[in-house]
DNA sequence: ATCTATCGCAACCCTGAGTTGCGATAGAGT
DNA sequence: ACTCTATCGCAACTCAGGGTTGCGATAGAT
């Protein structure tokens, strides 16, 4: 890594010449995909040589997930509409947007299909996860003081539930999503929530918080 | 394909070659997954020559396709225990199953994240669902008869409900599956189900609840 | 205007996909 | 047991893409 020329003093192109790569290599991946994905094509794209770019990052998977980290600044609002049902709806929708725009899908495709094997894209899946885990957690809790939801409803577990109809679709069935399965979502985790089957999964007893 | 000189006369030991190839390609994918699998180890494996292995398949890719084609023989059962709770523990659990085994979680990850970009494996995708749902629907159907669910569930809905947690946490969050994943997934569904979570999709009826 | 980190370029090596021609062999039919 | 031919093994290819190296050119901060 050359961070430590970056901070010194002659930071020299390098600043454009990571820019362009990484668009180039984000845009490489929405057109052609993960396996079509070239360091050449890349390099070319980006108006760069091939040399380049293997001296700026080891290998074509590091450039991948670097350019990657670089688009993944998740920026998810905490809604508090003062209503689970509106809260979660909020939540699914920007959820829903954030995987159905062109780079968001491709993106998606990449992580979960394309470099699923590599443990930094698989890092990188669980921030994720547990990032929208940590902005949620006091939706549900606002919830729960509400009495809309019981007291024992596990938010992981929520959120999955949530989450599940939505990656089905997107990664499985390939079906189109839009609002319409973010708010059916929302409906089947409500009623799974309300039903008390969102329970914390691996504890037979309900737990007296 | 070269079936028509199997059913003709000089069979030759070209069943052999086939099944070892197949066994060959399905361990290598286990063992190294979708990205490592290599023609020359294939071979290896199978205790041929590579050469032998392009005679009878045109690419890698219609090797793993032809593969998993053959492994994928569904053999679902349809229960009918009476009561719609245990018949839907009883399809999740043998989905559980399906999923779980070593060769399950290989099949898996070659369809779902390695190879998923091939088409004719997005058609066994396909096909392997809408198997499911076929058999799913006459236990479905008993359910409303019985009164256990409302007259307009829709199966396909249902289905999804009931497969999206556990293919979430096979494919995404990587968490272990078992026979409480399954049982969860079907309360959750149950539930959503009971409350009118389930109808047809998009049916735009606004709440006729 | 200078000076040096960075980039372009060409020439490499290596692995794995896919091909070809020829000689060896298994195995079905007699 | 003996053909006879479809199939297989083998070696020697081509080709594309990943990754490396040495040297000369250039951008850009001071």
């Amino acid at each position: 890594m050359q961070s430590a020329q970056a901070v010194a003093r002659p930071i020299g192109r390098g600043a454009k010449v990571r820019a362009a790569v990484h668009a180039a290599t984000l845009a490489e991946l929405l057109d052609k995909g993960y396996a079509a994905l070239t360091v050449e094509n890349v390099a070319q794209r980006a108006g760069v040589h091939k040399t380049t770019v293997y001296r700026r990052w080891t290998d074509r998977e590091s450039l991948l997930v670097d350019a990657l980290a670089e688009h993944l600044a998740t920026d998810i609002p905490v809604p508090d509409t003062g209503a689970i049902e509106t809260d979660l709806r909020a939540l699914a929708r920007s959820f829903v947007q954030t995987f159905t725009s062109p780079t968001g899908r491709g993106i998606l495709a990449a992580m979960f299909t394309g470099a699923a094997h590599l443990p930094q894209i698989a890092a990188a899946r669980r921030h994720v996860f547990d990032d929208r885990l940590t902005r949620a957690e006091p939706v549900i809790a606002r919830a729960i003081e509400r009495g809309e939801l019981p007291r024992d409803t596990d938010v992981a577990e929520l959120l999955k539930t949530l989450a599940a109809p939505i990656y089905l679709r997107l990664l499985i069935t390939a079906e189109p999503v839009d609002e319409a399965t973010a708010d059916q979502a929302v409906r089947i985790t409500l009623a799974a929530a309300r039903a008390s089957a969102l329970r914390p999964v691996y504890a037979s007893k309900p737990t007296a918080e």
